[in-house]
DNA sequence: CAGTAATCGTTGGTGCGACCAACGATTAGG
DNA sequence: CCTAATCGTTGGTCGCACCAACGATTACTG
């Protein structure tokens, strides 16, 4: 009785969480190939970016920030060291974390990424008019403020 | 010079790919965990859905229709056979296809399956207004059209 | 101040979704 | 007719998200 009208106009293609699967879906996929590039994923440039945008951080933080969890901090901060992108150094104030800071080859390897993020929101946006754009940011931010801590 | 102002306003946390992956990876997590009492997950629910509501089809259609790819149409079909929710089928017209269709267990599956979804779409768009609703689902299903196929 | 709780980095593992290559069988098209 | 395309299937890979547990360290609290 209750559930007869809900998905009734055209079920899964009209469903949000569908829609914004798939989207996402294509979203991953363009980044990940401009990503390729740079022999570097997602996660990676999540650090990088946020790293050369907010300075140094503890891995802890940065998962925090990145939405990334602790245990993956490690593996990618790894990788980024290893190629000299960002350096790990005991916090001196304290000795359970580690601060994070990015060199210059990483901040060089942050721009180049910028760029390529770029780059992949103008094609997947290319279908909305700026406004359209601007509305969909805030849908989206909103959605997002309201379903992890504000 | 030309790209000095993209990225300028708050990083990461405005770029429109990260926020459309951030909220999806929030529904995939709603949806998951209201999948999870009917022990199945997202692409058991496609299928099941799009079965129920198209009718019956090959497993090839299934997938395109799904956005599922081929191999992990076989699996997922595997399962839901397993369970009697839908019934695997030569198509004689063309001995290449199976004919995949849904019993009366599988449509009760899907329409209860339905109703958790439903309930997710709400969780997920508490924040928005109809309007907004309206609005986000426009927006995305251009999106989506114009990156895949039309 | 002592003892418990919380935090940090790390290791190792899980699950889901998306994708790819290759195969034999079958069908469609030139 | 024969080549190309399609279908189902097997058996992988990868990226992202997440969880449990550990020793070490720090914060909190009684």
């Amino acid at each position: 009785m209750e559930n007869a009208a809900p998905q009734s106009p055209a079920g899964l293609s009209t469903t949000p969480s569908w829609l914004l699967n798939q989207t996402a879906s294509h979203a991953t996929r363009l980044l990940s190939e401009g990503f390729a590039a740079h022999d570097l994923r997602g996660y990676h440039y999540r650090l990088l970016a946020t790293l050369a945008e907010d300075g140094p951080a503890s891995q802890a933080d940065l998962g925090r920030r990145c939405g990334i969890d602790r245990s993956d901090v490690v593996a990618a901060i790894n990788d980024l060291a290893g190629r000299g992108l960002v350096v790990r150094a005991p916090d001196p104030a304290d000795r359970r974390r580690n601060v994070i800071s990015v060199t210059a080859a990483g901040a060089d390897e942050a721009r180049r990424m910028g760029a390529t993020v770029d780059r992949v929101q103008r094609d997947l946006l290319a279908p909305l008019s700026s406004t359209e754009r601007e509305q969909l940011t805030r849908l989206l931010t909103r959605l997002l403020r309201h379903h992890s801590g504000r």
